[in-house]
RNA sequence: GCUCCGAUAGUGUAGUCCGGCCAAGCAUACCGGCCUUUCAAGCCGGCGACUCGGGUCCAAAUCCCGGUCGGAGCACCA
């Protein structure tokens, strides 16, 4: 058989082609779509988007741009006590890196009226009610499945405390409103649930001027039937969030959007907690958002992952309800598939040590830019007589004395003691190492690692002419700013 | 503890809804080879998986029950 195929090969190669079908990931296809579809991203902004917002981000964009319609970016501040003002402007800005396209910007603290004028329908019809115990006190009826006192207060009662909270004539704490649900149902996180409350913070938007805030499970039921979402899909996290805000599409009559839950992403030693991070900064940890160890899109992306990249592994990821776990292997390849073509080849000396080649004439040296497009054309060099170069502190300790060694596209030499020798032979070598050099007239360059250690060496002259993704030979992809002197560790 | 999800190779996934074409596909990693003056890319080949136990059925990764393991949530965060 063996024989057949190879013989067919040779004679009709494109009949064995067939076979090899690429499979390409795609997302199943959403439920229940009737021509357009409207989604959501719902961040709270308390800081930039990092790599855990980014599947959410890019799988509704996805969908979005498959079934035509609209996306919506809603920001979640309803929480005053967990806003960073600047994040309402950083939010957008990474998304358009990522290349999301956002059709809406929605602001929740801009729409206070509307939430209360809801909240007012819900407790005209004794769906809500205004609760005055302490929050601990509360909690135990709820345990013992048991009604509050407030619980049968009349609507009328309800409505006045309603207005008495927005007027501010409450005290944080001292009231918050609740939304009937069931006291006896089995999961006790959905017995009565909290929709509004007055925090004890400050709004950074809205000020003085609101002190009564409805919690998420209340705003965002509210807004996904107002701004007509058809579709949400969100993490496994939000289940019971889900049930919660179910409630209100029931008593509202309203047609809940279609839901899908997915698994969630772990991501083993990763810091994704945006109130650590920012706390990091603070100290003076981490430069700022941006800062390499940091896995914000901002720092990703400054350290040269492309926003396909983010793409293609959250559609090859899939839309399933299982668990996973995110793979740097898989994401740093996917990139590297991306960056590879077009990443010109530099020589970076790491821990330089500056040798001297005995015996030799001046060399010329022409080495690609890339070895498999020659349109990127070539860096060249004269290595004169006498002239030192470098290469790294590794390479030069793992050569033993006597041995021979390939200076890439420049010569043949022998390892002396501490010094090399220009070899008789300069025939191309078949089984020998071949090391990365720098001329003398290089420049110092450093590299920064996502680890926060940073790589100090050299870096060809023509290397310093080169911006943007590298590829430093033997060492690892960087993109480079050279005019810093400096570039960052993209991966190997 | 309670409520709810889930379980395919080292990793990420396809297939599971509508049982047979799955003696399980793809990617990545790894191993071997080709190419190559990079330990890159590319090409070829190889390794490697249906959580366990029972049931239904001519037939089960796929349906049912149970165990185990893992995950999420648990009430004024979003």
């Amino acid at each position: 058989m063996a024989v057949i195929q190879r013989e067919i090969s040779i004679s009709f190669p494109e009949l064995l082609k067939v076979e090899k079908k690429e499979q390409k990931h795609i997302l199943p296809d959403l439920e229940d779509v009737k021509g357009k579809v409207v989604m959501r991203l719902a961040p709270s902004p308390s800081g930039p988007l990092h790599l855990g917002h980014t599947r959410m981000a890019i799988l509704n964009d996805e969908y979005v741009k498959r079934y035509g319609g609209s996306l919506i970016l809603r920001i979640e501040d309803t929480n005053p006590s967990n806003i960073d003002p600047e994040a309402y402007r950083m939010i957008p800005e990474d998304l358009e890196m990522l290349g999301v396209k956002v059709h809406n910007i929605v602001i929740q603290s801009s729409r206070l009226e509307i939430y209360y004028n809801e909240a007012r329908k819900l407790i005209s019809g004794s769906h809500m009610y205004v609760c005055r115990c302490d929050k601990e006190v509360e909690k135990k009826y709820k345990l013992e499945m048991k009604a509050c006192p407030h619980r049968d207060q009349t609507a009328e009662e309800n409505l006045d405390l309603f207005q008495k909270m927005i007027n501010g004539e409450l005290a944080s704490g001292a009231a918050s409103v609740m939304l009937k649900t069931s006291l006896n149902h089995p999961n006790p996180s959905l017995r009565d649930w909290i929709a509004f409350r007055i925090p004890p913070a400050e709004h950074p938007l809205v000020g003085r001027k609101y002190s009564l805030f409805p919690t998420m499970n209340f705003s965002v039921a509210v807004d996904d039937h107002l701004l007509g979402l058809t579709h949400v899909i969100r993490g496994m996290d939000q289940l019971n969030n889900t049930y919660r805000q179910k409630f209100i599409f029931d008593y509202n009559n309203w047609k809940t959007p279609f839901y899908f839950h997915y698994g969630m992403i772990s991501y083993p030693g990763a810091l994704l907690k945006t109130s650590l991070m920012k706390r990091g900064i603070k100290k003076g940890d981490f430069s700022g958002w941006d800062d390499v160890r940091l896995l914000t899109v901002r720092a990703l992306l400054k350290r040269g992952y492309r926003n396909e990249t983010f793409r293609k592994y959250w559609i090859d990821s899939g839309l399933r309800d299982v668990d996973a776990t995110f793979s740097w292997e898989i994401f740093n390849s996917i990139n590297k598939g991306f960056i590879d073509s077009g990443a010109k080849r530099i020589f970076f000396v790491k821990d330089p040590v500056k040798i001297t080649i005995k015996d030799a004439p001046d060399i010329a040296s022409s080495i690609p830019f890339h070895p498999s497009d020659p349109k990127m054309g070539s860096r060249n060099y004269l290595v004169k007589k006498g002239s030192d170069i470098y290469v790294t502190t590794e390479d030069w300790n793992s050569i033993p004395s006597g041995e021979n060694v390939r200076l890439k596209d420049l010569c043949n030499v022998t390892k002396t003691g501490n010094s090399a020798k220009y070899s008789i032979d300069q025939e191309p070598m078949k089984r020998g190492k071949i090391i990365h050099w720098a001329p003398e007239d290089s420049s110092e360059f450093s590299v920064e690692k996502p680890d926060g250690t940073i790589d100090k060496g050299v870096i060809e002259p023509e290397g310093t002419k080169v911006a943007g993704e590298v590829q430093m030979e033997r060492y690892g992809y960087v993109n480079s700013f050279p005019k810093k002197g400096m570039g960052y560790y993209t991966h190997r």
